[in-house]
RNA sequence: GGGGUCGUAGUUAAGUUGGUUAUAACGCCGGCCUGUCACGCCGGAGGGCGCGAGUUCAAGUCUCGUCCGCUCCGCCA
């Protein structure tokens, strides 16, 4: 074989090739993506990672590398000289962004051949565990590999803009301390240490406070975390942060730094402009109105409380919830009288996974409802419900009345089915808002205990210290998410740097000092020493690409992603060891 | 842990109320073809229906179990 590669480089992407280059001579090497033999003339779209362009093969370039070109099946690495040439007249190819030109071989060296590939490239929709079984040949698609190009790009802004702004990139251990709250931890036997775990860091958290502590003052990470919780759409077991940490700071400097750095990552990935500054929401707002602490704010349909309305209704069910405490809440989707009586029962279907017994509707007609609670309801009712839904002939509504935690789930979700179904939603906005003041602590029943809304080490409202003793799940959390297009991409808080304050913490969610000592004692040692006030937040780098690309998936954006099972299809993870591993790590299988 | 859904040639799918040799398209292989670009034309190979039991004279088609993919609930500070 020849030394094409050894003594020639590689002139032009295949992509790059264009108009400008008629009459040059290039060299190109990429993919066969296509051949079309025509027993004389064979024509080869060549393919790499920028583009595809057209190469032609001529009997009159001479026997031998006419011949050669007969062999290039799919897929075959070609390395290839020829000449750029302006197409004749009627033979371009709009589709094709060099379809104005293309390559006239002279030189070709067929670099290595392939095996069929289990499936075309081009093809959208190939079951998922083939794509992923062979996730190198999936990664060729032009489409995914665009999403990985965009998560460069982002990332890349990401540091410049950090870089820019006095922060300093600090790497944190992977092998770490287990933490007891929040997700189960992925854990690593120590060898050394026989019977003794590491745990894969669930975010580098406590790391980033003890450089606050060190004197840092900017930092930034964008970093790997592990969680070893079930699996969703938008959740992988292992999954990349942006993590930033301030000093001497409060809620508004963080959240305008990281206003500029979604401006700065839409500029730079999308050319879109972000106008300044995001609006906001507090939690206790976004549930009453939306149903959710991340809502979709690309559409309206706001959820509307009915109960004082219906509290003394003659509907008997109404009444009763309203009278055990539950509430009545309605949402109204225009115009949407097309729904049929099949599509209305799924929707009480839909409700019924959030835990919704019914869901009552009304058809608004001229006069009346077409409603099975129609018939319930005096006539006064009817019109203040109305009047408070802004309700128009045509229009329905939709009720659910129960605990507010149903209520406000069922609902929430419902305003997202309806939107979708009625194709509510443009699918190039871009709707963010922070959500703040979230309740630092909530009743967990299953543990009969308070936990941390978001982090045991969060700042309270300093004015709501008082409730700490009285009513834990009214105080205030100096926390604050940012949202965008109904997901949560990013989280933080100011952090608590006073002891006695993170002592009053550990006390309500019932840690004793002596197992906060033993847990995190490490972090209390250090708030003794000086530390000043800070805070920060961590965005997920994988949903904010996700939402960019607009992939459904986030194994779309991700080179190497696992399946709901955690497992890796392509390198067969996770897989049984042999027994001599375990013995180094005295471990037995149970 | 639970709900839903899917699994038939390499790929994507069709397979009626269970009934001879399980279809199609694309891909693949061979032949022909000098302007195609989802090239065209002719010919050919290729699976026993995720796996395991069961019912039946007879099972992709029915039953049970099991595995895998996807999706949702719980979970994810």
């Amino acid at each position: 074989m020849s030394t094409f590669i050894t003594t020639e480089k590689r002139t032009h992407y295949c992509g790059s090739v264009s108009i400008a280059d008629d009459g040059r001579e290039v060299i190109l090497m990429g993919w066969a993506h296509r051949r079309r033999d025509h027993g004389g003339v064979i024509f080869v779209d060549l393919r790499d990672r920028e583009g595809i362009v057209q190469i032609v093969f001529n009997p009159e370039a001479g026997q031998t590398v006419h011949g050669e070109a007969h062999r290039i099946r799919n897929e075959y690495v070609l390395a290839v000289k020829g000449t750029v040439r302006k197409r004749p007249e009627g033979m371009t190819n709009p589709a094709l962004s060099t379809g104005q030109v293309e390559v006239v071989i002279s030189e070709l060296e067929i670099l290595n051949e392939s095996k069929t590939p289990p499936f075309s490239f081009d093809d959208e929709d190939i079951s998922e565990n083939i794509r992923l079984k062979y996730r190198y040949l999936d990664l060729r698609r032009p489409a995914i590999q665009q999403n990985l190009f965009l998560r460069s790009r982002l990332a890349s802004a990401t540091r410049h803009y950090f870089e820019e702004n006095g922060f300093i990139e600090v790497e944190t251990p992977f092998l770490t301390k287990s933490t007891p709250e929040g997700a189960r931890d992925y854990l690593v036997p120590s060898r050394i240490s026989k019977g003794m775990f590491y745990a894969l860091p669930q975010s580098p958290q406590i790391f980033k406070q003890l450089l606050m502590v060190s004197g840092f003052d900017r930092y930034y990470q964008i970093v790997k975390c592990f969680r070893d919780e079930d699996l969703r759409a938008d959740r992988q077991p292992e999954f990349t942060q942006i993590d930033v940490e301030m000093s001497f700071i409060s809620e508004e400097d963080i959240m305008r730094m990281m206003e500029g750095l979604m401006a700065r990552i839409f500029k730079a990935c999308l050319d879109r402009e972000i106008s300044l500054p995001l609006p906001r929401l507090t939690y206790a707002d976004a549930i009453n109105r939306y149903g959710k602490d991340n809502p979709d704010l690309r559409f309206g349909m706001e959820i509307v409380d009915l109960t004082s309305i219906v509290k003394n209704s003659g509907f008997k069910l109404f009444a009763d919830v309203s009278a055990s405490g539950g509430v009545i809440k309605a949402v109204r989707a225009e115009q949407a009288s097309g729904l049929s009586r099949k599509d209305l029962d799924g929707l009480t279907d839909f409700v019924a996974i959030y835990g919704a017994k019914g869901l009552a509707w009304a058809k608004v007609n001229e006069a009346d409802w077409t409603s099975p609670i129609f018939k319930f309801l005096q006539a006064g009712e009817v019109s203040a419900i109305n009047e408070a839904m802004a309700a128009k002939p045509g229009d329905i509504i939709f009720f659910v009345a129960d605990t507010p935690r149903i209520v406000h789930d069922s609902l929430g979700n419902l305003r997202l089915n309806l939107a979708k179904k009625l194709n509510l939603i443009d699918p190039d906005a871009l709707a963010f808002t922070w959500i703040t003041e979230f309740p630092l602590m909530e009743y967990s029943e299953s543990e009969k205990r308070y936990v941390s809304t978001h982090h045991p080490f969060t700042s309270p409202f300093l004015e709501d210290l008082s409730l700490m003793s009285t009513d834990p799940g009214k105080v205030r959390a100096r926390a604050y998410d940012l949202v965008l297009n109904g997901s949560e991409i990013g989280g933080g808080s100011i952090r608590i740097h006073q002891k006695d304050v993170q002592s009053q913490v550990f006390s309500v969610l019932g840690l004793s000092d002596e197992e906060a000592r033993l847990k995190f004692g490490f972090l209390l040692d250090a708030l003794e020493y000086g530390t000043p006030p800070h805070g920060g937040l961590a965005f997920g780098l994988d949903r904010l690409t996700m939402i960019m690309t607009k992939a459904e998936s986030i194994r779309d954006v991700i080179a190497f992603p696992k399946t709901q099972k955690a497992a890796c299809l392509l390198s067969d993870a996770p897989s049984r060891v042999g027994i001599e591993q375990l013995m180094d790590l005295s471990l037995k299988i149970v």
